[in-house]
DNA sequence: ATAAAACCTAAACCTAACTTTAGGTCAATA
DNA sequence: TATTGACCTAAAGTTAGGTTTAGGTTTTAT
């Protein structure tokens, strides 16, 4: 199938001008042109930016992004750099992960934090540390 | 306890001209001076520190935690405010958390992908892509 | 055939979050 | 007391990842 620079758009909920910065940027060198320099993209170039999200994500720059995509016309030679890219990014992205759920913890005693301080009408109410204490047994949460 | 910005920087990981910068930008009024100008950073502060990573962590932007920490300053009348503030970034975290998730997911995918085609010199043999539609069942992880 | 919608490029602009630089002040040590 | 290391400000520079603008071309529908 052959798509036009606007339903990709639609489609993969990237602006038109993201695309075109891509593209600018090498990202998009496999997307062809018509004899009147419109960009065609077809479904590989569909799976390639979707895979540049999920690299982007991870948290990927797009310059690391480009390499990739390089590494991959080269052939097989480059099997295992790109096998070392995607360890590594890994690695990463569990650590990021780790990273987030840590502060989500936080995010969530707050909540709880403020949900009573609401009940209460006030922060200072000493009763309010207490049953934090309680639910959390510790205040190291708060840290 | 009181501490320089330069055992801050230390103690926290954060560089002393990120510590200047978030001063400037007005996101630790609390901090102390001597006569000297000198800056005094106390366990309060620290705190508040601790807090400014953790929110900068879920993706919530300067200006934001700013406007956080002066709600903490106008006392019980913006609890609410604040608690909403929280529930909203705990919303936002668990969105952030479960597309990582899938993330990383793709990135195992290909992690496998990789492992295999590097034991097989390639990434044309057939058998590759049987293996992983074996292990994986369907063969849109690799969406 | 023509008008409007969709496309094109190049270049300037934007934003957040820092970092660097330049020029100076403060405070602990020899 | 002099020097050295830690601190200070203001302002300019940096980076990534875009968006916007201006001016033009191509395609599609009437």
């Amino acid at each position: 199938m052959a798509y036009s620079i606007g339903e990709v758009s639609e489609m993969l909920n990237i602006s038109i001008s993201t695309l075109r910065y891509y593209d600018k940027e090498g990202l998009l060198f496999r997307v062809n042109r018509t004899t009147g320099n419109i960009r065609v993209f077809d479904d590989t170039d569909i799976e390639c930016l979707k895979m540049i999200e999920c690299l982007k994500t991870t948290g990927m720059q797009l310059k690391d992004i480009k390499l990739f995509f390089h590494w991959c016309e080269e052939g097989d030679s480059t099997i295992d750099k790109r096998y070392q890219l995607f360890l590594e990014q890994k690695e990463k992205t569990e650590k990021q992960i780790e990273l987030l759920q840590h502060a989500l913890d936080r995010v969530n005693y707050k909540c709880e934090y403020y949900r009573l301080a609401k009940e209460k009408g006030t922060t200072n109410d000493p009763s309010l540390q207490d049953e934090l204490a309680m639910k959390y047994l510790t205040k190291d949460n708060n840290k």
